[in-house]
DNA sequence: ACCTTCTTGATAATGGTTCTCAATATACAC
DNA sequence: GTGTATATTGAGAACCATTATCAAGAAGGT
């Protein structure tokens, strides 16, 4: 049997005695629509086109539990947003971004992973995700800059 | 020679015809005076002690020319804060981070370093730096939420 | 000392996020 | 179904860290 997010979201939302709504629902829904990372203005904009009458304030508190429950994770932006994104059965974080044409490359490395759970254990901390970025300068940026 | 901080604030003041004055100094000396992941607040009260008039104004304002200038990071929480962390002569750290409280745990694995210079070799990158964060839950608040 | 330009401090403004509260919806027992 | 307890919602106010504004004052060069 393969859980999906919306059986996630209502196991936890009756764990936690709360309810199971339409505004929750549909939030859910456009949120996996969606992308990336997701900010709030976003999100409210495509609910409007569904349900207009949805506040904002609900957006924000829905976004809290879906955090909660661990399938999104969230992210502070140094202008002061938060930032959504997906955190089930999707890929993963690990990125090498090349600082000159910002190309970036996804890796995966299996000893990292398992050096990171060592960390975790050795300072009492429960690891729930991670995000890795190295920042570098491909080959491609180097050749042109010794030209 | 060495440079010190101070040399590399004035100079990076000068080149951009910007002012040495005696409240940038004072912000400069009692931010290095100060360890870890600095907060505004902790800034403020501790220059205020040396300097009431100095405005928390001048503090961001300072903040943000040290961070343009290289000598320091911002760092930006969940609850909307920012946190300054020095960046010149000190060891490279990664850092664990509390999902729930936000607390801020720095470390550091040899093992990592090396398996991430490995990758940037299969991808021809030239590492310049990296941004590693763990992010979970801290034995504190795991307990807090088992009651 | 003079003059231009930058800086400062006080305060107002900004803007994302959270709180408040009365009206309404949900889940569940009967 | 009906009733009841409790959670939820939407609107707007409140919050609060950070930024912008602006007049008065300081730096640095001549």
């Amino acid at each position: 049997m393969m859980l999906n997010e919306y059986d996630i979201f209502k196991d936890f939302l009756l764990q936690q005695n709360l309810k199971w709504t339409p505004q929750r629902k549909l939030i859910l829904e456009v949120f996996l629509s969606l992308d990336g990372h997701i900010e709030v203005d976003e999100l409210h904009k495509k609910i409007r086109a569904q349900f207009p009458e949805l506040g904002i304030a609900t957006i924000y508190r829905t976004l809290k539990l879906l955090v909660d429950c661990g399938l999104v994770e969230a992210h502070s932006f140094q202008n002061g947003k938060k930032v959504y994104e997906r955190l089930f059965r999707v890929r993963h974080h690990d990125h090498l971004i090349c600082t000159r044409c910002q190309k970036m490359v996804e890796f995966e490395h299996p000893l990292i992973e398992k050096y990171q759970l060592q960390i975790c254990e050795e300072y009492g901390f429960t690891l729930k995700s991670h995000k890795m970025e190295l920042l570098g300068i491909c080959r491609d940026c180097l050749k042109k800059e010794l030209k």
